[in-house]
DNA sequence: GTCTATATCCAGATAGAC
DNA sequence: GTCTATCTGGATATAGAC
């Protein structure tokens, strides 16, 4: 009665994906040290003693989570850039999208708040630290860019494009951090309070 | 050689401060289960023991920083809209005051760590708990008044004042958060960056 | 692969000497 | 008031049975 070892490791890792979900979920709420591995384990539906059979630790877990919302969003950010769009739809597609992550689903606002913990904390992970230091600073840069090219265009604002892109990610970092306190009653502001930061005003009316 | 009564009280004070002072430095970077009351002793110059002769446990003093948090934030957005000011310089002041207390000092991001963390987490001290959903919409509500108001005199723009007034607060703690990340490195954006966001803009220039 | 039981460590809080 | 020493509980990680 032998499954394939396919199957086998198709199980193996749909564990493992669970595991990731609900750690992030605690992780998220409650930080590294204040998360049981044994509260992880019971809602991945398993028994402390086979979790360490998926993962050598908690920090392990930490670690790799941290390492997945970074792949995951350089590589959106640089998608982003490489779009053959004018700037300024750019920076309107990239909040738009951004509001509506942190405004459907938990996973988006539980990723920003990680990272920022992460970023905070003194007990953060070494190897958790390092994908931090190095990965951090891709998206600012992303926008930093894709606002002077709008400035170049006169579609953008003509203030000091890094500072601008500091007020694009903090303000989504806000937002995020905003949800996972007040969850499901959160209701996302009109996406044009935010891009009127950016956009210079129009003389034409829609 | 028995000291008066009077200064034994302020040395006792003193003595409070400088552990709440000290233990706000370490939850906010750390979290509340991360902080070791060890560190608090350690860093506020007493031993554990004697710390325990101030505070009863570790919950009373994070309880306590929340309750001074918004006891001090809640008087400050009371007084703002007390003010005998146009609506929009309100908002104008409270923007510039806010991102320069984010700037010059640790303190003031601290506490938006503090509160966030507190909002979030499971293990958040029941009295904390309470502190929290009792006071943590004033701030929201002044503001939204504030821009309502001058919406009125035409000065702000027409989009839902509720909305606003999210905006104004996420851009706020977004921007703690990222002070608290980046600690000195931090450099605020320009504060008209955020006004944009709720100012008309003027026909006539300055 | 999966569980239960346990060794080990560490932090919060207390007791008691000075 | 202040310290050191200790009790106690709880969480991580491991060992070992099935």
């Amino acid at each position: 009665m032998s499954r394939s070892p396919e199957l086998n490791q198709k199980m193996r890792d749909e564990r493992r994906e669970a595991i990731l979900h609900h750690a992030l979920g605690l992780f998220a709420a409650n930080g590294l040290h204040a998360t049981k591995i044994s509260d992880i384990a019971e809602r991945a539906g398993m028994s402390q003693g086979l979790l360490y059979h998926y993962f050598r630790s908690k920090e392990e877990i930490y670690t790799e989570l941290i390492r997945g919302a970074f792949e995951r969003m350089n590589a959106a950010a640089l998608g982003l850039e490489a779009l053959d769009m004018p700037p300024r739809e750019k920076i309107e597609l990239a909040l738009t999208q951004l509001v509506k992550g942190i405004e459907e689903g938990e996973e988006f606002a539980r990723m920003v708040m990680l990272n920022a913990q992460a970023g905070i904390s003194e007990v953060t992970p070494p190897e958790a630290r390092r994908i931090l230091s190095e990965q951090s600073g891709v998206p600012y840069a992303v926008v930093e860019r894709i606002l002077r090219a709008g400035q170049r265009e006169g579609t953008i604002k003509p203030h000091d494009a890094g500072e601008m892109s500091v007020a694009f990610w903090t303000a989504i970092k806000g937002l995020a951090l905003h949800k996972a306190v007040y969850g499901a009653e959160f209701r996302a502001p009109d996406i044009r309070i935010l891009t009127s930061m950016f956009f210079n005003e129009e003389e034409s009316n829609g």
